[in-house]
DNA sequence: CAAGTGCCTTTATC
DNA sequence: AGATAAAGGCACT
């Protein structure tokens, strides 16, 4: 199957992949294999040319959110030059729309962990409690539902690594199920009450409730702070901060919960409805940044 | 190769 | 309210 892209529709394949806002994709040769609710599926992009295999191109469309205009976006986040040479670097990075629930389990293990033991901690779980699904020779796993994870016993869940986020997750599967919650409906909701309600989660935090709301719920104004973005906030951005703040959160790894609160607020009121993906271009730029400095070191 | 640092933070406790 | 410490363990230098 294959999706036309036409210049008015922008897509950096790698960028959206690779970026960090999902943890279950891998690229082998030219190909990304993935897996998407219960769809193992494989992609990749040639110049405007989308391939793909086991799925509708409705369903690809939709997960990698080719109906949001990113002509808009860009005009709306391009504020300054940071943003800007972001988006001149790879404009058709875009935000996924991910499984609410895959991506709340993502972000409780996420937190203060790196990226390629958060992809280590979730394909264990994939591996220990999903279930088997296969694309050609390939073996995937789903993302265990909230039932499978809620049946698990604590120690199994600490086995896939993940410290003491295990208890987190292994009540807020609890909490899932019981309360039979319905994410879609938090979709309907606005952005503030859709974080409380998720804030009531263990393990929830305001920057995890921020990223589940970005990328699942499709809140596009959430704002996310990460160390990442609290570095590039009070780097770039420090002049709509007092300089006490900016020394003040500079010197600590994270901030408290007014802090984050007040960078939170910069970034929604500065950059609008989209700060969301005003976020993401500039935490992959920044990142992109430091590792092509860390190579041309060596 | 060992040891140190950092990691898309949250929670408990003072 | 606000600061501080503790909480796996893995990856990178």
């Amino acid at each position: 199957m294959k999706i036309h892209l036409d210049a008015s529709c922008p897509l950096d394949l790698d960028a959206t992949l690779c970026c960090g806002q999902a943890f279950r994709w891998n690229k082998k040769d030219e190909w990304w294999f993935g897996i998407v609710g219960d769809t193992a599926l494989k992609i990749r992009q040639l110049d405007d040319e989308l391939e793909f295999e086991n799925a509708e191109p409705e369903f690809v469309h939709g997960y990698l959110s080719l109906d949001d205009d990113l002509e808009r976006i860009f005009a709306q986040i391009g504020k300054d030059e940071h943003v800007k040479n972001a988006i001149r670097e790879f404009a058709g990075l875009r935000i996924l729309r991910q499984d609410p629930w895959e991506c709340l389990v993502s972000y409780i293990c996420a937190t203060y962990k790196n990226i390629p033991a958060i992809k280590q901690m979730l394909n264990n779980l994939a591996r220990k409690f999903g279930e088997k699904n296969f694309l050609g020779n390939e073996t995937f796993y789903d993302f265990p539902n909230p039932e499978k994870l809620a049946e698990a016993a604590l120690k199994d869940l600490k086995k896939c690594g993940l410290g003491y986020r295990a208890k987190y997750l292994y009540e807020t599967a609890r909490r899932v199920c019981e309360g039979g919650f319905d994410f879609e409906r938090l979709k309907k909701e606005p952005y503030e009450r859709a974080k409380e309600e998720l804030l009531c989660f263990p393990g929830v935090g305001l920057k995890v409730a921020d990223c589940v709301l970005l990328f699942s719920l499709g809140k596009l104004e959430a704002f996310p702070v990460d160390v990442w973005i609290k570095r590039i906030t009070m780097k770039y951005y420090p002049n709509h901060f007092s300089e006490d703040f900016v020394r003040r959160v500079s010197d600590k790894r994270s901030p408290s919960g007014s802090e984050y609160r007040k960078m939170n607020e910069f970034g929604r009121r500065y950059f609008g409805e989209y700060a969301g993906y005003a976020q993401e271009y500039l935490y992959h730029y920044e990142r992109l940044d430091q590792r092509s400095r860390c190579e041309s070191s060596q």
